[in-house]
DNA sequence: TTGTAGGCGTTATCAT
DNA sequence: ATGATAACGCCTACAA
């Protein structure tokens, strides 16, 4: 296959292409000032010497790393990590670029203190923040004193020369609403996000329109703080189950709490969607092989991940800096979880 | 905080402590020869400019780049893999390793020459292999061509000198299914793993053993191949669930297909545990979260992670090779998706 | 026990 | 448009 456990050095093109090694590292480096038959006869030698520039000496010399670091919170539903995962490594390796994980355990009191470290020794470039990583402002200050660029995948405004990612969590989140709605549902019960997740607030404010735009009147009783996770959900739905008039439908800010939903009303001998419908928010992998299915919003999660990676990328590299990326678009997908009212 | 983003060279420290620079780098990398008054000079003076050499410069010159990678099958289960993750990354990161993630397609015909590629570009010093990656003999046979020491999670006959890390899956697999003959069931349907996968062989002879031992007759039609994923979890439920006499349990060889197989028997109006008794393996995060919650197996993933990396780090530094670890423990957890025949 | 010189593969500077 | 040469920070000989 290969010539060789790789080797060949900049000298070695330099020589079999009959130029210096400063011509060269302009050819890689696709820096100007190269003829442009010149600039082939080097591009030819490095493919025949399968030549790969030596990262260490570049790093060394050049002061550039190439390594980008993910840092996220470690308790979190690995359906949305993986496709994260998935989508930042496709692109920063073809780039040339190192990914490097990192997992925190929220709350975390030294977090910055933990960043910090992590950037100076892995000698970060640059750094992808999916959520809830770039909900939380010390992390986004240290970044910024860092001057570290960053990509942040979190509904939250986009400040200027900052890249930031975001789907449309409230009109999604407005549509399922509208969905139960529509299905008759005159009671539907809301189960919050984590406080410190943007997308909480966007999720909640799409249930509150939908709920406005057809009439309904806003039931404190029937919105509970959740926290993203199963139990939360559980109990959160506890208590509007135990309500004098429990809702006939909850909604929940993700499928992890829609599942914790769902296993509470088992519990209950509740059948869903008989006696309960339940809708959740992400479609995680776990979202279509539960019983019954959920209904749920699907996040382009990878292709959000590929455009974080991708900016910063761009970025790093001197690019001129994209126009702002509009906001992803979710799909609602309806399954057995949800039903009319009979 | 850091007195400035790191910067201090070894010549700084060398000065500081008024020796050369050869003398501080015995000291930082534990080498002999260095009196123990200088010695602690120089680590005086690491300590109060807070060096830290540099990694590139160490690697241009030295060699070792201090990176390891782990190749992992993409669409496999992600709580298995989230452990392997947190327990590898817990031992790399203080011992002063990165840890490189490449996620790989199965089957991938150019696997060997991805995981080359790999290698050769991100310069790595070793390899875990999670399973399955240490099944496929490809892989193995590169790694020994290319001389980069791994690590390997599987249930395979550790090779001499070679790094392998294993759980008594066979010993988990036989106690399952004595507690499915000990609450009654006669017929106890088994959906086999993977086959390229280690692990399958061990969990399939531990649950013919079990009959065995119980004198139960070996009755092929109640042997079904699966995958390791939910739908063909769900597929062999369903050849199992067609025959004449289906068995009153099936065992299936992880909690993917287990799951598939409580859906397929919800699909037909069954009741979990009351109709058909279903356990599985691995105990993944959505174990306890499906209704109802599994029966299962529970690996010690993130130990076994840890030690793998381990063991791979001290045989990277030269540290005399530990015995071959003994099997890690797995624990039958009870829930209720099994129960008695009544 | 300690120090000096040379080299690792690139990029940057300054000529040409 | 191209090239010679000096860094970059450390480690491995080889001396002392």
């Amino acid at each position: 296959m290969n010539p060789r456990n790789t080797k060949a050095t900049i000298f070695d093109v330099a020589e079999r292409a009959g130029v210096s090694i400063k011509t060269v590292s302009r050819v890689v480096n696709n820096e100007p000032n190269v003829r442009e038959r010149t600039r082939n006869r080097v591009l030819q030698s490095v493919r025949e010497l399968s030549y790969q520039p030596n990262a260490a000496a570049r790093e060394l010399s050049g002061k550039r790393s190439r390594v980008i670091g993910l840092i996220y919170e470690n308790a979190q539903e690995f359906g949305y990590l993986n496709d994260v995962f998935n989508g930042a490594l496709g692109i920063c390796e073809p780039a040339g670029y190192s990914l490097l994980l990192r997992p925190l355990t929220l709350p975390d009191s030294k977090i910055t203190e933990h960043i910090r470290q992590f950037a100076i020794n892995a000698r970060l470039e640059g750094i992808v923040l999916p959520a809830p990583m770039g909900d939380l402002p010390e992390v986004l200050a240290l970044l910024r004193e860092m001057r570290i660029p960053f990509a942040a995948i979190t509904p939250r405004e986009p400040a200027p020369d900052e890249i930031n990612i975001l789907c449309n969590d409230e009109a999604a989140s407005f549509s399922l609403t509208e969905l139960l709605i529509g299905q008759g549902h005159q009671a539907i019960g809301f189960i919050k996000g984590h406080p410190d997740h943007g997308a909480s607030a966007k999720r909640f404010a799409g249930y509150r329109h939908a709920l406005k735009k057809n009439r309904f009147a806003y039931a404190a009783p029937l919105v509970r703080q959740g926290y993203f996770d199963f139990d939360s959900g559980r109990i959160a739905a506890g208590k509007l189950l135990d309500l004098a008039e429990p809702p006939s439908a909850i909604l929940a800010s993700n499928d992890d709490m829609a599942a914790g939903a769902i296993f509470e009303a088992r519990e209950r001998g509740l059948t869903i969607p008989g006696d309960l419908s339940v809708a959740g928010f992400d479609d995680t992998r776990f979202s279509s092989r539960i019983w019954p299915p959920l209904t749920t919003v699907r996040q382009p999660i990878i292709k959000m991940a590929e455009t974080a990676a991708g900016l910063l990328i761009d970025k790093l590299n001197g690019s001129a800096t994209k126009a702002p990326e509009a906001p992803f678009e979710c799909e609602v997908v309806i399954r057995e979880s949800t039903a009319h009212l009979t």
